[in-house]
DNA sequence: ATTTTACGTCAGTCATGTTGACATATATTT
DNA sequence: AAATATATGTCAACATGACTGACGTAAAAT
């Protein structure tokens, strides 16, 4: 541990932390999709479906450009997915009451035995992880990944993610 | 708070608490890689291109198929980038020395400028995450994320990410 | 009445993943 | 020494999910 670099560096050791904060990062999000991929390829739905799914999911009646806002993509990218989802019975659009230009999105029972299916698996994949760390540990994951959210809207991130 | 749900079901709670955790981590992501991304945009290289050139640099010497094995792709599309990368200077290959079959992988010095710059301001950010969230969070949040990773290969990741 | 907004859609392109087949050099095993 | 296995490269075809740009339509707002 006392090497040259420790010695010489007092920014060396923080620099490994947190290059090795980033690498766990990679190595989590990558197994923890992996899950839900797996699943969704029994459908022929890839990432972007399970999104969808998800997001309407927990946000019944949301409209397409709420969709649009939070997935960061193009309407044009999001409607291949989209339609697609419709088509197959997935998904349901019903006319806005107020607004009648807005196309309100929600589950069909079919899209929400899926959206139960891949969301039980990810949740006990988390609750696992949860159980072994610890509550306290829960809560400093909860901090830091708050942190990382990109300040100029977390905010309306940890709004839509509490749904106050 | 004392709505219908939380007193007929004691779980649900619990299952609120965990479909949080995992938008968190999915905003969280988004973001975290969204500052690469406009790097490497500079650059025309892509999420693909990153991650060859970061793990290449935290691995000096590596082999290709070590490298397939992280990244968990074929070697074809591997090949696609990592030749791109050796073409255009940003990865050096040398033969291996006690079995000459392996490509040992090399940044060049243009490759650890990039891997730097991409590095830095990816350390940044998590390193302002830190600090806003606090040592003991920190703790946490690695112990949530281990957990997160696939017990089957937790000990080869965490061996990878630690460099024991 | 005009303009703006919310959404849909057609067409083409790009990045990155996949399978399958085959080649070549080197190591290992028989 | 010959046969087999391994590490890597490469060609070809294809799928997914992003992108840009252009255009259309219905409804709301001005």
């Amino acid at each position: 541990m006392t090497d040259v670099k420790s010695v010489n560096n007092p920014l060396f050791l923080r620099e490994e932390e947190l290059r090795q904060a980033i690498e766990l990062l990679f190595f989590a999000y990558r197994d923890f999709t992996a899950g839900a991929d797996n699943i969704l390829e029994d459908y022929n739905f890839g990432r972007a479906h399970h999104r969808v799914i998800h997001f309407v999911g927990r946000n019944e009646g949301m409209t397409v450009s709420e969709l649009l806002d939070i997935l960061r993509i193009t309407k044009q990218s999001l409607n291949r997915v989209l339609s697609n989802l419709i088509k197959r019975g997935f998904v349901e659009q019903r006319q806005g009451e107020e607004d009648r230009r807005q196309r309100c999105l929600y589950l069909t029972e079919e899209g929400r035995l899926l959206e139960q299916k891949v969301s039980r698996a990810q949740r006990e994949l988390v609750a696992n992880a949860f159980r072994e760390a610890g509550g306290e540990a829960v809560a400093g994951y909860r901090k830091v990944l708050t942190g990382l959210i990109d300040e100029t809207h977390r905010d309306t991130a940890l709004n839509r993610i509490l749904k106050t």
